[in-house]
DNA sequence: CCCGATGCCTTGTCGCGCAAGGTATCGGGT
DNA sequence: ACCCGATACCTTGCGCGACAAGGCATCGGG
């Protein structure tokens, strides 16, 4: 039994943690991304991973429903290009409502930090 | 038909996205609080909305199943007290565990920031 | 010839946040 | 006397995003 089939401790739990903070920020990740250029899916895949010190590991089965999802509240367009290509790539651009939504976004995810901030700060000089 | 059943446009949006983002920062903020004194539910619910400029609104039916997710997983310890008043109040005391855990969410939390801090000041460079 | 990378997709499960509801005591306003 | 808001705890059911796991197809290198 010295085959562990756990691997080191706790880091199922970190795992979990870092899903659910991560929660919300895709979209956010993505989006901006999109509002510099077009992209197709698997580029954003990567793009992702590398950028943020791969903080945000965007899987397949959570990149894909979100593209539908934006897509379907008309925050981005989808066109299908082929161009002599075996492998046709879905590439993805943003819409005037997506750019208002993404400053929305913005503006929810800096408040989140400076609040948390100046929480974890207060508490951090009674620790003291 | 202008009796409008929709309050500001976008403001359910605006909730969901803002809950979405929020998600698993109540725990760390919990956490935190606890980390400087023993509190009670109902006061932790006054304290988490009165720190952090109101950007944490912790409901009732998020906190208390929290904190017995928190009690249950040994990070936090319960204790009832009366002490002649009517309304008994039931205080969380954080366990060393619980420290341990909360370095680990700290830790975690800013490196997400810090990730997306990168990934977005990249892309605002290019957008400028 | 197989396997990994490219490129797209889906279904089912997990787990948090929350609306909505419940219970009980206490004090102040009318 | 009565109601209502604050205090103080709790629960059930739903919504929804992240993801594991799987599927499909093509291309290139060892």
């Amino acid at each position: 039994m010295s085959e562990d089939t756990e691997a080191p401790p706790g880091s199922a739990a970190i795992a979990r943690l870092r899903r659910e903070l991560a929660r919300g920020t895709t979209e956010l990740a993505v989006l901006s991304v999109l509002g510099v250029r077009r992209r197709y899916g698997y580029e954003l895949l990567k793009v992702l991973r590398e950028t943020g010190e791969g903080v945000l590991e965007v899987k397949e089965g959570t990149l894909y429903p979100l593209l539908h999802r934006l897509e379907d509240s008309g925050h981005i367009l989808a066109t299908w290009e082929v161009e002599g290509r075996a492998r046709p790539r879905k590439y993805y651009v943003i819409t005037p409502e997506g750019r208002t939504y993404l400053t929305m976004l913005r503006t929810e995810w800096s408040g989140l930090v400076d609040g948390m901030r100046q929480l974890l700060d207060a508490l951090g000089e009674v620790r003291e």
